[in-house]
DNA sequence: TGAAATGTTGGGGCG
DNA sequence: ACGCCCCAACATTTC
């Protein structure tokens, strides 16, 4: 059957994809259709979009900018908001090189595309899969209202590779182990999986008309933010760029990738998450590289296949730890612990470093997410939703599955995740991966004058040394809210009593 | 995608 | 020369 989980097509045209020729417009299903962009806002490789075009004679585009979650952001200075912004203005551009207007709409996505269906006559209403629950409702939502009025809902795969009921265990369950489910997704995997859709070959099919006006960042109630400033590159041509850029330096990555001061990750989440750049993309360049770097990189491509699967299979996970006896660790949660973290003062300069990129540019490199989370969990001993939902706040690449994914994986609370025994050393991971402390004197100036020897654990510089850099431990720069050693101890305790007693 | 505690080994100082 | 001790370096176990 067609890729994308469509439902068998009966229409006459209809070939095993890739198709050469473009259908004549008597073949096709639908007079009038409408395409909605939502996490996916590019007109290459796009399965909705293509399938659109190829089974109606008449193709709208729109996207909304949902007031139900941007009403619910809590600053009205938002990166991300900013970022759709930009992507939705290329988008409309890029669109209308085509001769096909873009319409940006803002209010309630469940009313107001089933009412643009009606207004356009559209019979159809084409879109691609969004795993998160409060997407699954609302897309049962629209297709609700949409059949009120005779009109249809389809849905396409197109955020991963494999989703759903695609990668099963023997047994015909889902994987809950990374490397096996990694060993049957790389098994699976075929050219035909990673083909680009030809979007532009259907393109007759798009219905001209005048480009709307559209609304200014301004107009959705929000101001702008310093994205901008940061370079980070927006839209479909800012993806392409930061993947041609990545694509030089992939052969390194393996080990590069590890360390914040140095250029070693490809910077594509953001873009992956608002489908700025096709996933398809991406693994038709890397499954066919050899070597570690390339091999590397798309294991982390799998990751996020995987917290999709997770999330689908065992959508408890966004409120609860998937091993039940960790549910409740008890844990005190300090309010000033907590705020500590958040703020970037909690004394220890790689976990404030990384708290204060996150909070001033909104990325934050991967491992210092696993030494933040760690950091908050088994150092302050706050509840791990916590840290999750100010990342879920912060992060501009947020994304449901994978950030719950990766909170759990820290917190040990996951299904295959770290060891509970497992407990990074802050001080020792600055060592490893900022060992001349570049990244932390990018953040946390207040340290820059301290040397090499003594920037991952400054409460150590003898007070002799500290007068003569003009620095005061405690003044200038907190102490450890925490002392590590007994912190981890007290860890220990707490998992082993909750259950974590029998393992290995 | 760990770190700390504990165990083992072997070189060198030294009586 | 030899045994003993110290301890760094490395390996293994434990959390």
């Amino acid at each position: 059957m067609a890729r994308g989980h469509a439902k068998p097509r009966t229409s006459p045209g209809r070939s095993k994809y890739p198709v050469a020729s473009v259908q004549a417009s008597d073949t096709k299903r639908y007079k009038t259709a409408l395409v909605w962009f939502r996490r996916d806002l590019r007109i290459h490789d796009h399965a909705a979009l293509h399938h659109a075009l190829r089974e109606a004679q008449s193709v709208h585009c729109a996207f909304v900018f949902d007031t139900e979650i941007l009403d619910r952001l809590p600053n009205r200075e938002d990166r991300r908001v900013e970022f759709i912004w930009h992507a939705a203005e290329e988008l409309a551009a890029s669109l209308e090189a085509w001769g096909a207007p873009l319409r940006v709409l803002c209010g309630r996505a469940r009313e107001v595309i089933p009412g643009l269906a009606r207004e356009l006559g559209a019979e159809a209403v084409y879109a691609n899969h969004d795993y998160e629950p409060a997407a699954i409702r609302r897309d049962a939502d629209v297709a609700r209202s949409l059949e009120q009025s005779a009109r249809v809902l389809h849905t396409y795969k197109d955020q991963a590779i494999f989703e759903k009921d695609e990668v099963l265990t023997q047994a015909g369950g889902p994987f809950t182990v990374f490397t096996p489910y990694k060993r049957a997704w790389l098994a699976k995997l075929r050219p035909f999986h990673y083909t680009a859709y030809p979007v532009a070959k259907y393109r007759a099919s798009f219905a001209a008309g005048q480009c709307p006006r559209r609304p200014a960042l301004e107009d959705l109630g929000f101001r702008r933010t310093n994205l901008t400033d940061m370079k980070l590159p927006t839209g479909m041509s800012g993806a392409q760029r930061l993947f041609r850029e990545f694509l030089e330096r992939i052969d390194g990555y393996q080990e590069r990738r590890n360390f914040p001061a140095v250029r070693g990750v490809s910077y594509l989440s953001v873009h992956l998450r608002f489908g700025t750049i096709s996933i398809r993309e991406l693994v038709a360049a890397a499954a066919p590289m050899p070597g570690p770097g390339a091999e590397t990189w798309l294991s982390e491509l799998i990751w996020r296949d995987f917290y999709f699967g997770i999330l689908h299979h065992y959508p408890h996970v966004e409120g609860h730890a998937f091993r039940r006896e960790f549910e409740n660790l008890g844990f005190e949660n300090d309010p000033g612990h907590f705020t500590a973290w958040c703020e970037g003062r909690t004394g220890y300069p790689l976990v404030d470093a990384a708290m204060r990129q996150l909070n001033q540019s909104g990325y934050m490199h991967n491992r210092l997410r696993m030494v933040a989370a760690s950091f908050l969990v088994k150092d302050l001993h706050v509840d791990w939703r916590l840290g999750e939902a100010y990342f879920a706040e912060r992060l501009n690449d947020f994304d449901l599955a994978a950030n719950n994914g990766g909170w759990q994986w820290s917190a040990s609370t996951g299904c295959d995740a770290q060891p509970w025994f497992r407990i990074f050393n802050p001080v020792t991971q600055s060592e490893k991966f900022d060992p001349g402390g570049r990244f932390i004197r990018l953040y946390v100036p207040e340290l820059s004058n301290i040397p090499d020897a003594f920037i991952h654990a400054p409460w150590t510089l003898p007070p002799l040394e500290q007068q003569a850099a003009g620095f005061a431990i405690g003044r200038d720069y907190p102490l450890p809210v925490v002392d590590h050693a007994t912190a981890r101890q007290r860890t220990l305790e707490i998992y082993k009593s909750a259950g974590g007693g029998d393992e290995e």
